[in-house]
RNA sequence: GGCGCAUUCGUCUAGAGGCCCAGGACAUCUCCCUUUCAAGGAGAAGAUCAGGGGUUCGAAUCCCCUAUGCGCUACCA
C-alpha cells in the first residue's frame, strides 16, 4: 500500500448528474490534489433496477464541464480498474464468500415477503426493525440442503452482539455506535451483486482510497463499513462526512424542491467557475474570507478542518450573484466564445461581438443573453405606445419630442460621436423644457421597446443610423 | 420509535475562553455615480450566538440536559 492520498467519488448512474456529485467531486479532488494525490471516479451501478444507460457519460461530461475531471475512472484509465462495479462482481462475491467462510457472514434464505412481514411486526411492537437471525441459526446441514435445492440466498454480515464500533471523522470527531443497534445488513443480493456496503469497502480497499470524503447521509452506515474492514483485516481509510446540501425547508436537497441536475445549471448558463465557487462556499470558507475565487484557490487552501458541520441551504440567488461576478471577470473575447452555445442558429455573430461589452455588467447567466439583447437582432418586440410617453406628458408632446430627436439623428453624420449626439439630445430637452432623462427614455423605448436597456448611445452605435431611424419612424407611427 | 449528526443575522458563513454588547458576503433598504437598467462605491437595518443549567475571574467558543431540524433505519445508493 502506498501512502499516496487517494480520494474518490462513487456516484450511481441513476439519472441526471447531480449537484451533490459535483459538490463531492470538488472537495475530493481539491483535497487529493492539494496533497499531490489522485482523484478517482468509480461508478456504483449495482442497482440494476435504477440503472440509467446514459448516466455514466453524463456524469463524466458534467465533471469535465466543472473542470473536475478525475485522474482515474471509466474511460480514463488507471491502474486500479475496472472502475465500474458491475465489472467487478466476482471480486465482491469472492469476498462475501470469504466472510461466510470466516464466520463473519452468513447465508440468509429468507424471502422478501417474510422479511417484510417481520419488519411489520417489529414496527407494530415499536421495536427497531432488525433482522431476527433466523438463518444465522440454520445448521450446516440445513444450509447445504437449501443450497442443493437451489434456493436463492443473500449473504449478510455478522455484527458482533457486544461492544461498539467507532471511527474518527475528520470533520466531526469521534463517532460511536453500539453494535447492538446495528443490523446484520445484506452484503450480497440474491442476484449475486453486492450491496453498496460491501462494494464500497472492497473497492476502496483495492483502489487504495486513503480518504473517504462523502455526504453526511453515510454516517449511519459507516460502522458497518468499519466492521467490514475489521473482518477482512484491512486498514480502514480516513473518513470525512460533508454536510448535506438542503432545500429551503432544510430537507436534503431534492429534485422536487430544487434544480439538482448539473445539466440544468449548464443550460441556464451558469459558468463552471461560478458553480464551483458557489459549491465551495457550501459548508466551507477561505481562510481569508474571500468569497469570489477559482478552483485553484480552493485546491490551494483546501482543509477539511474548515468544513462546517451543519447543512447549508442551496441558494440560487447567491449562486446567481456569484456567477455574475465571474461573468464580469471574463474578457470580452472569452465571454463571446462562451456565449456561442447559448445563441440561436444563424444569429449575426458580428453583432453579438459588438453587444458583449455593453451587456457584460448586466448578465448573470449566459442563457440570459438573448432575452436581454433581442432588440439588437431584430425589431423590438411589440411594446405599448404609452411607454413612449413620459409621465405627466401627452402623446402629442412625446411625438413632437421624438420628431425632434429624429431630425437630430438624421443630421448627425456617421460615424456618430458620443459628444455630438449627447449635446444634441440635451439641447432638445432644454428646448422642450423637460428633463434630459425623459428625452433619452423616449428614444430608448423607440429603439429597444423597453424601459431598461444597455446604455443608449452604445446601443445606437451598434444598431447603426439606418436601423435606428427606421425604429424611430415605427415609434412615430405608434403615437397619435 | 431507535440510532446518529447538527443548531451564530432571512441565507452562506467568520469565530478554536478574554481581540465579539459578534465580523464578512448574498438578499433588503438608503445615498453616491448616472440617459434607463445594471455594474461600481459609501452606508443602514438585520443574530439576546436554539433554550436551560453548569465549569471559569471570564463562554458563541468547554461539559450536561432539553427542544428543534436533518439523516439513516430497503435484496437503493
Amino acid at each position: 500500500m502506498t501512502d499516496q492520498i487517494r480520494t474518490r467519488i462513487a456516484p450511481s448512474p441513476t439519472g441526471d448528474p447531480h449537484v451533490g456529485t459535483g459538490y463531492m467531486a470538488l472537495f475530493n479532488r481539491a483535497f487529493a490534489h492539494k496533497h499531490g494525490g489522485k482523484f478517482i471516479l468509480r461508478i456504483e451501478d449495482t442497482d440494476q433496477v435504477r440503472y440509467n444507460e446514459s448516466s455514466v457519460g453524463e456524469i463524466m461530461k458534467a465533471l469535465d464541464w466543472l473542470g473536475l475531471t478525475p485522474d482515474e475512472g471509466p474511460g480514463i484509465g488507471g491502474a486500479y480498474g475496472p472502475y465500474v462495479q458491475t465489472q467487478r462482481s466476482d471480486l465482491y462475491k469472492e469476498h462475501a464468500e470469504q466472510l461466510v467462510a470466516m464466520g463473519k457472514g452468513y447465508r440468509c434464505f429468507c424471502t422478501k415477503e417474510r422479511l417484510d412481514q417481520m419488519r411489520k411486526e417489529q414496527e407494530a411492537r415499536k421495536e427497531p426493525p432488525h433482522y431476527d437471525h433466523t438463518c444465522l441459526r440454520l445448521s450446516p446441514e440445513e444450509v447445504g440442503r437449501n443450497l442443493a435445492e437451489g434456493k436463492p440466498y443473500v449473504i449478510r454480515i455478522r455484527i458482533p452482539d457486544e461492544g461498539a464500533t467507532s471511527f474518527n471523522d475528520l470533520i466531526r470527531g469521534e463517532i460511536k455506535f453500539e453494535n447492538r443497534v446495528l443490523d446484520d445488513t445484506i452484503l450480497l443480493k440474491s442476484d449475486g451483486l453486492p450491496v453498496y456496503h460491501l462494494a464500497v469497502v472492497v473497492d476502496d480497499h483495492y483502489m487504495e482510497i486513503s480518504h473517504v470524503i462523502r455526504g453526511e447521509e453515510w454516517i449511519s452506515s459507516t460502522p458497518i463499513h468499519v466492521l467490514l474492514y475489521q473482518h477482512f483485516g484491512w486498514v480502514p481509510p480516513k473518513f470525512a462526512h460533508m454536510p448535506l446540501m438542503r432545500n429551503a425547508d432544510r430537507s436534503k436537497v431534492s429534485k422536487r424542491k430544487n434544480n439538482t441536475s448539473l445539466k440544468w445549471y449548464r443550460e441556464q448558463g451558469f459558468l463552471p467557475e461560478g458553480m464551483v465557487n458557489f459549491l465551495a462556499l457550501m459548508g466551507w470558507s477561505m481562510p481569508d474570507g474571500n468569497e469570489v475565487f477559482a478552483y485553484e484557490d480552493v485546491e490551494r487552501e483546501m482543509d477539511l478542518g474548515r468544513v462546517t458541520t451543519s447543512g447549508p441551504i442551496f441558494d440560487l440567488v447567491k449562486l446567481t450573484a456569484i456567477n455574475g461576478k465571474h461573468i464580469r471577470m471574463l474578457s470580452d473575447d472569452d465571454l463571446y466564445n462562451r456565449l456561442v452555445p447559448y445563441l440561436p442558429e444563424g444569429i449575426d455573430m458580428d453583432r453579438v461581438r459588438q453587444v458583449v461589452p455593453i451587456i457584460k455588467d448586466r448578465l448573470t447567466r449566459l442563457g440570459e443573453f438573448m432575452e436581454l439583447t433581442d432588440f439588437f437582432f431584430g425589431p423590438p418586440s411589440d411594446y405599448d405606445a404609452s411607454l413612449l410617453v413620459p409621465k405627466k406628458a401627452t402623446s402629442v408632446q412625446a411625438k413632437d419630442a421624438l420628431q425632434k430627436i429624429r431630425a437630430l439623428l438624421e443630421s448627425l453624420p456617421e460615424p456618430w460621436t458620443h459628444e455630438a449626439w449627447e449635446v444634441g439630445m440635451r439641447a432638445i430637452a432644454e428646448e422642450l423644457g423637460v428633463r434630459a432623462g425623459d428625452v433619452f427614455m423616449i428614444l430608448r423605448v423607440a429603439t429597444s421597446g423597453r424601459t431598461a436597456s444597455p446604455p443608449l448611445f452604445e446601443s445606437l452605435e451598434v444598431l447603426g443610423k439606418g436601423e435606428t431611424l427606421g425604429r424611430v419612424d415605427a415609434a412615430l407611427g405608434k403615437l397619435k
